[in-house]
DNA sequence: CACACGATGCGCT
DNA sequence: GCGCATCGTGTGG
């Protein structure tokens, strides 16, 4: 019986969720279906000047990083895509974890945006699970349509490698992802050498 | 109110 | 590798 994520599961800084949630299952029911998938790609945004609140400056599109730990920050990118994090920190402190990539979705159908079930890259991962911007400040603790759960017990390779797509901050290797895995949008080999193994 | 731009993805070269 | 769609948001006037 998989175990839901709580509201202290979310409460870490950005880059201690960002690894806790590789492995993590996204359950979202849309219409009748419940569609399920597997964590396997993360970035971490805090008090950088990458992040949406950089300076823990306020702004109508960002307050809800400012939120509690397990609500659900969704953004429009490029005026295209939607893009999905997870807010991190106690309440009042502003951080987030994008979620990249996902594997082993299901049930197939014609939102599942590649051949291997898998979804490499922010913007098909909302597509993949039926996220729009009309899920903004959902709650992960508490809704019965959408949440989090824990990983499956098991070994796996864990790889540490700087941001995508930023202009700023691009130094800081705060992305993360399971190594080998079909949902993982961009690999960094260099990276990958050095990737330990976690359980 | 106008405007520049972006935590992307796709199709074509 | 490059261009580009497309629109919410932040900033400045």
């Amino acid at each position: 019986m998989p175990q839901r994520l709580d509201r202290h599961d979310f409460n870490h800084s950005a880059r201690e969720l960002a690894v806790a949630l590789l492995g993590c299952r996204i359950v979202h029911r849309v219409g009748g279906e419940l569609r399920r998938a597997r964590i396997v790609e993360v970035e971490a945004y805090a008090d950088d000047a990458a992040s949406h609140s950089a300076g823990r400056k306020r702004t109508p599109r960002n307050s809800v990083m400012f939120g509690a730990p397990g609500m659900v920050y969704i953004y429009l990118s490029y005026g295209v895509h939607c893009c999905l994090n997870v807010v991190a920190e106690p309440e009042g402190i502003p951080s987030a974890v994008l979620i990249r990539g996902i594997d082993e979705i299901e049930p197939a159908g014609p939102h599942v945006p590649r051949a291997n079930q898998a979804a490499p890259g922010p913007g098909l991962v909302c597509r993949a699970l039926g996220l729009t911007l009309a899920d903004n400040r959902r709650d992960l603790v508490g809704d019965p349509n959408l949440w989090f759960e824990a990983p499956d017990a098991g070994e796996r390779s864990v790889v540490t490698s700087r941001r995508i797509g930023i202009s700023k901050a691009v130094d800081l290797p705060w992305r993360w992802y399971l190594q080998g895995s079909p949902g993982v949008s961009k690999r960094d080999r260099a990276a990958e050498l050095a990737a330990p193994r976690r359980g």
